[in-house]
DNA sequence: GTAATTTGTTACCAGTTTGTAACTTCTCCG
DNA sequence: CGGAGAAGTTACAAACTGGTAACAAATTAC
């Protein structure tokens, strides 16, 4: 059983590493964002633990990298024992959240009751479909009723992946936030004026849009 | 997606079985160990949210009963945050442990969280029913009678709401307010407002409500 | 470096939603 | 019957919302 260790603190990362190879396990480590990126690539551990607080590529980000290609388990520990942080954290796809401080026999406990309940199996990214648009999100190219692509900025294209990955569910306006600004960045304003932009290169009749709708107060869905 | 909820304070137990159905659960509840094993098997839910002290047969006795026959996720709650307690909590078999006080939103993350691991299909809360209204809380629409939805503010549809999670019974004017408005905001008279405003778009007789109705003094419900 | 593109910021407008208050109707009860 | 209190109705103003536009800052391309 291999464990990806991601935390900027060493001294904790050593910590961690050591209860879980006590606990049996092999550990890599990480210590900023980018690193754990390319380990879980590399390596492609069977439990992430991953830090919040991280240098050059925040912790939720990570998780919602990671989360975007394979469904790795992963335990967020941190800090920040907000409810809000929490519930954003499981919300981008983490299958546990621990606050610090911690007890090394609580992770231990916590990680064997996550990886009893995951079974690996994995998924590639194909091209996106949703009612008549074809986004391919490697070349940010959108295909709208099969006509010539076209050609989106990167926030278009996580916009309407966000949208198009969640189709016929209503997003709440500060989930698609998160998820195209990342956490603690991005607001309404700014949501706004993009989905204007994108409308403005995918919607024909701009007085009725046909793809993106507004729920007024709640969010934006693609039916 | 049926959940069981297992306490023996009925005011608690209320309380998350109102948060869970409000996310979408179908929920029903157990006050004590027997009873819990009883419905357990009766019902087969998807979902256990258990309580550790229990009456007649205790929590984790109970875990460990159900864990030997079949994998229900199980989530454990209690006011006991000792390390040894959570530890042999999620020994037992527990999915995930949260200690009281927690917050509703948390206990949905989580919820959420468990079952998106333990089956890889995710389902989406459905909407509500009463009566012959069909309520889409995400999208604020409701369907009267099968016919076209009907769009809803967002206040009208938190009214709906309550009533319709408490169908069949009174809901006094306080509690209905605290739930539209939340705590310290909102009064009689803007309640008076909202219900009329909803009525005239979902009653067709104005002079008799079918589905709103008001006991004087006491509050409204729907039947 | 400059030009082009992308992104963030701010302002405005129209339509909607919400709060407030006055007024009417209903209901209960002496 | 009549009056008081509760609930329903009406009307209007304030606040808010989302779409649009124009412009500035930042980023990227050349």
């Amino acid at each position: 059983m291999k464990a990806l260790v991601v935390d900027d603190d060493l001294a904790l990362a050593d910590i961690i590493s050591f209860t879980l190879r006590r606990a049996g396990y092999e550990v890599i480590a990480a210590y900023d964002g980018l690193m754990a990126i390319n380990r879980w690539q590399d390596e492609s551990p069977d439990l992430i633990i991953l830090d919040l607080n991280l240098p050059k590529l925040d912790g939720l980000e990570v998780c919602e990298k990671i989360r975007r290609n394979d469904d790795t388990p992963i335990i967020i520990l941190s800090v920040r024992g907000e409810e809000d942080d929490i519930v954003k954290g499981l919300n981008f796809g983490a299958d546990d959240y621990i606050v610090k401080p911690f007890s090394p026999r609580q992770l231990e406990a916590r990680a064997e009751a996550v990886l009893r309940r995951s079974n690996n199996h994995h998924q590639l990214p194909g091209p996106l479909h949703a009612h008549n648009l074809t986004l391919d999100i490697s070349r940010c190219e959108v295909a709208v009723d099969g006509k010539g692509p076209v050609k989106l900025t990167t926030l278009e294209c996580k916009l309407l992946e966000v949208l198009m990955l969640n189709q016929h569910q209503v997003l709440p306006f500060d989930s698609i936030i998160d998820h195209v600004w990342g956490p603690y960045a991005g607001d309404r304003a700014m949501l706004k004026q993009l989905v204007y932009r994108l409308r403005q290169k995918i919607e024909t009749d701009s007085s009725h849009p046909v793809y993106i709708e507004n729920i007024p107060g709640v969010g934006y869905t693609i039916a």
